[in-house]
DNA sequence: AGACAGACTTGCTTTCACTATA
DNA sequence: TATAGTGAAAGCAAGTCTGTCT
């Protein structure tokens, strides 16, 4: 594969060359040209460092903070950390006890001591006046003139030029996230012990730079240093820093447009390419080791089944009471599962109910094979419903296994391979080559929601979901009167013409007739819409298409059927795409 | 083997900005 | 010309997995 794509990359690079404005997509067209092999990411790195979060303004005076009803003046730093939680009174989330225990903690290691011992109870606390500033703000900037939108637009852009590129070897390369993030209150998904925790203020100090050493080093903001200068080309980032709620890194680095990030893409499709060659073999094994005397292998072949047949995740081990409590196939306990001998006529059915990835239920209930089932009886034997069910298993252990079963494979490897194989098969199964585009682009978003479903990709029903069905019906009914007439309108012509046969008459049917064809189209596109609208309500597409499906099938597929790549992919996917669009052709094959 | 740090991918929600419409 | 509705983009939290240290 690849010496044949360097082939076509080499004569398509020749074409560009003359083009000087398309730097974009030469720089994707050579990327082969450019890999290492002892590890390292790059040999020539230079930007401007990130950019910092505007500073604190201080409230106006005539915002007001009340005490237990008494107007109190806060210093700087307190007002600060008020204003964040001001600034979500409106959200669920200040209403948490978690939460709003943690930020008044947090927030009182910002009080003077006066203030401190002041401000003893969040419930007499009253932000309103902080919170009508705010919204009186936003309405302001929504009402602000052409020229001032315009003024900001500029400036923006500027600083995307400035500091939203850098070079990594040859080519300029747009940065994913060249800001800092802002100081506010922490907000974690599902039950998160942290919720409202301060996040502090990133000053240069935090920072850790990662360039070239030949390369012109970013300044740091007058009168600031940075943490360090390092110039470390295996890795990837920019700038990192240390964030306070968990004490995890956090990095700048390259947009998914970038060859470093498209190639590592590019990578992990083709790993998944090979467990395709691989995966009845290893299926076979699995199978095998569900009978094996030993409980390790046991576990891990009835873990991996899930795995493979379930897309879930793989399910690392993590620290008790740092995060909400969530799980994936290795942590897996005794609570999320239920087994069922018989149930409405299915023998074996097991029953799964845990919180995933960001809070996200699983749920499911599905027939598994006879000695699945009786591995999990025996999984479950004499332990508690904290208990783990895979207890003498974990990702690590895992891992190590699919390593030696094919080089390079992981747990996640089965979501990527699962999700683009359901995609091509789906496709097959769904496109009908005489259908109109829109219905064909409508095949597509069930093949990509077939893909969804599998990986359990869920949203909250948007909020605005039932008006805009509305909305879409309300179309739907104007068009179909709309061709109730026109028909009526066809027939009379017709009528008229039978009557005189001149050449008018007959000009007024063909007009009409056409006129009801486009109607008929129209209406047709409107009730496709609606029903992939219907279909989508609590399922999120995007996270599969960005993630999980090999980009050449849907491109290749574009291109069996005449669909404008930009039916599937926007502007911004096209350009992570590129490499994707760049190679396949119609006959692809995952 | 297990803990932990680090780097990178994945995932949902919120905000932004554009476009169609009144 | 303002507004509403929408898709795109931004934002950042939360996973996976590797490597190192003990």
């Amino acid at each position: 594969v690849k010496v044949e794509h360097d082939k076509k990359a080499k004569k398509r690079k020749h074409e560009y060359e003359e083009d000087e404005d398309d730097e974009v997509l030469l720089s994707v067209l050579v990327w082969e040209e450019e890999r290492y092999t002892d590890g390292s990411k790059w040999r020539f790195l230079e930007h401007k460092g990130p950019v910092f979060a505007p500073p604190y303004e201080p409230m106006p005076n005539k915002v007001r903070f009340y005490y237990d009803g008494k107007i109190m003046k806060l210093s700087a730093a307190a007002e600060e950390v008020a204003t964040f939680f001001a600034k979500m009174l409106d959200h669920e989330y200040s209403t948490k006890d978690v939460f709003r225990k943690n930020f008044f903690k947090d927030w009182r290691k910002e009080m003077t001591s006066e203030e401190k011992a002041i401000i003893t109870d969040l419930n007499k606390c009253n932000f309103s006046e902080m919170n009508d500033y705010f919204k009186a703000q936003s309405e302001a900037r929504k009402q602000m003139s052409k020229e001032e939108k315009k003024k900001i637009k500029e400036e923006n852009e500027r600083l995307l030029q400035e500091y939203g590129f850098c070079i990594m070897d040859n080519h300029k390369e747009r940065i994913g996230n060249f800001r800092t993030e802002p100081p506010g209150l922490f907000r974690g998904r599902g039950d998160h012990p942290k919720m409202g925790m301060l996040k502090r203020r990133i000053r240069p100090e935090d920072i850790i730079i990662n360039c070239s050493k030949d390369s012109k080093q970013p300044k740091p903001p007058p009168g600031s240093k940075w943490k360090e200068v390092r110039h470390d080309n295996k890795v990837t980032w920019l700038a990192s820093w240390t964030e306070n709620i968990q004490g995890s890194i956090k990095y700048i680095m390259l947009n998914p447009s970038s060859r470093i990030k498209g190639e590592k893409d590019w990578q992990k499709y083709e790993t998944a390419r090979c467990l395709k060659k691989c995966v009845d073999r290893i299926r076979t094994q699995y199978r095998d080791d569900w009978k094996s005397k030993e409980m390790r292998i046991r576990q891990r072949a009835v873990a991996l089944y899930f795995i493979d047949k379930l897309a879930l995740r793989a399910g690392n081990e993590k620290e008790e009471g740092e995060t909400a409590d969530t799980v994936g196939c290795c942590s897996l306990r005794v609570e999320h599962i239920k087994l069922h001998p018989k149930i409405n006529d299915q023998e074996f059915v097991v029953e799964l109910d845990f919180l995933g990835k960001d809070s996200i239920r699983y749920y499911n209930k599905m027939p598994v094979e006879k000695r699945v089932f009786k591995n999990l009886q025996l999984f479950l034997e004499n332990k508690q419903p904290e208990d783990d069910l895979f207890d003498r298993l974990n990702t690590s252990i895992l891992n190590k296994h699919l390593q030696e079963l094919m080089d390079g494979l992981t747990a996640k490897v089965f979501r990527t391979y699962n999700a683009s194989i359901t995609l091509q098969q789906q496709l097959k199964e769904l496109t009908c080559p005489d259908d109109s585009i829109p219905a064909k682009i409508l095949s597509y978003n069930r093949a990509n929601r077939a893909v969804a479903i599998l990986c359990n990709h869920q949203r909250a029903p948007p909020k605005t979901f039932e008006k805009s069905m509305q909305n879409l019906q309300t179309k739907i009914d104007e068009k179909e009167k709309q061709l109730s007439t026109a028909r009526k309108q066809l027939k009379a012509a017709k009528a008229d013409h039978k009557a005189s046969h001149d050449e008018k008459s007959k000009k007024t049917v063909e007009v009409k007739r056409k006129a009801v064809q486009r109607i008929e189209e129209q209406l047709m596109k409107l009730q496709v819409q609606a029903t992939d609208r219907e279909e989508n309500k609590q399922i999120a597409l995007g996270t599969s298409k960005l993630n999980y499906l090999d980009p050449r099938i849907s491109v290749a597929w574009c291109k069996k059927y005449g669909i404008p790549i930009e039916k599937i992919y926007n502007k911004t996917q096209r350009e992570k795409f590129a490499w994707a669009i760049d190679m396949a052709e119609k006959d692809y094959e995952f």
